[in-house]
DNA sequence: AATGTGTGCAACCGCCCTACC
DNA sequence: GGGTAGGGCGGTTGCACACAT
């Protein structure tokens, strides 16, 4: 049996918003706010429109700030390092981009940039008359994608293509702890300092670069869980002295909190998220490294299954797919 | 000019999580 | 502790427009 609806689908109007009707949605909440309740909203503002709806419009379309269309190449870099860590979970990357919002980053990558980065992999292949074409396996789900856009970075690396990864002053303006955690290369490597990035030799920074970036947003995903754990107890901080507490809000309000602890942005509890990224790290290089070996491969070589010994991340099962950081967190038990 | 196809994007759907009673 | 409502979010749909045939 379903959940009930969250609204009388058959009294309420859908489609594109008018502005007469945008004009009455923004008025109302600038001047009283939505009141914690989206759904007895549309009815206090008269409105004919299901609560969520009225949330979308505002967060997507109407919130004062938003920026559509023209992803700059810092933008397109942001997003397409964070979809290789972290896949599709678009409200995180959104919170990355100060204006931009999940559906218009989903919207834009769907669109867009997943074509402008995979294309540009069909054209390098053909140009170089290596693979054949059939030899690309067809995009199947989103972590097949991510490995696919990796491999193609990595190439890129070696033939020193994409400038952005040979030139750290080109890397976008992240969140001071990741600033913070590439300055401290030596201490990343010594946290894991087993594991060799095989195309990493020359371009050292890029795959530190994956790290904290799936790092910087690990940490954020367990703020927000221990935020919700701890009664978004800010101040949990025992040992030394809580300096600042930053809170901005992303397109869906729920950034996480970072503490500014001692000149550093740390978390209330300690983490685990570098040896999940660890691990993870080293399957994929493993698999990169041709050594990973495939389970489900037919006579034709096309994959139907997982990667063997791996799930979360890499496996076809779509049920999966919204828990990879807690088969990470198993894993690392 | 008419029709077909591709593209971009706003909006919707449905599931999951969490707070609240 | 269980049920429910509301919010959040990823995936999908549908429409308008551009471009090709």
């Amino acid at each position: 049996m379903g959940r009930a609806p969250c609204c009388d689908k058959a009294n309420v109007k859908r489609g594109p918003w008018s502005p007469e009707e945008d004009a009455k949605l923004k008025a109302y909440i600038e001047n009283y706010g939505t009141g914690g309740n989206w759904i007895a909203l549309p009815q206090k503002i008269g409105l004919k429109r299901c609560g969520k709806s009225c949330r979308l419009r505002w967060l997507n379309y109407l919130r004062p700030n938003i920026k559509h269309g023209g992803f700059t190449e810092e933008e397109d870099n942001i997003i397409l390092n964070l979809y290789i860590s972290i896949g599709s979970r678009w409200s995180i990357i959104a919170a990355q981009l100060p204006g931009r919002t999940d559906n218009d980053i989903k919207n834009y990558w769907n669109t867009k940039l997943k074509k402008k980065l995979l294309g540009r992999r069909k054209q390098q292949q053909g140009g170089l008359g290596g693979s054949k074409e059939e030899e690309i396996p067809t995009l199947s789900n989103s972590a097949l994608e991510r490995l696919q856009l990796r491999m193609q970075l990595q190439s890129q690396q070696q033939s020193s293509t994409f400038s952005f990864f040979n030139n750290q002053t080109l890397w976008p303006k992240l969140h001071p702890f990741i600033q913070d955690k590439l300055m401290k290369q030596d201490e990343v490597e010594s946290i894991d300092p087993q594991i060799q990035y095989p195309f990493n030799n020359h371009h050292h920074h890029s795959t530190n670069f994956f790290q904290h970036t799936a790092s910087f947003v690990q940490h954020k995903n367990d703020d927000n869980n221990n935020n919700n754990n701890n009664n978004n107890n800010n101040n949990s901080i025992s040992n030394g002295h809580v300096e600042e507490v930053e809170n901005s809000e992303s397109s869906n309000g729920n950034m996480g909190d970072f503490i500014e602890f001692s000149g550093n942005m740390v978390k209330p509890e300690g983490y685990t998220g570098m040896e999940r990224v660890s691990s993870f790290q080293a399957e994929l290089d493993q698999l990169l490294a041709g050594e990973g070996k495939r389970v489900g491969e037919d006579e034709d070589g096309q994959v139907g299954g997982e990667f063997e010994g791996m799930s979360g991340w890499w496996s076809n099962d779509q049920s999966n797919s919204t828990s990879n950081w807690d088969y990470y967190e198993d894993y690392a038990n």
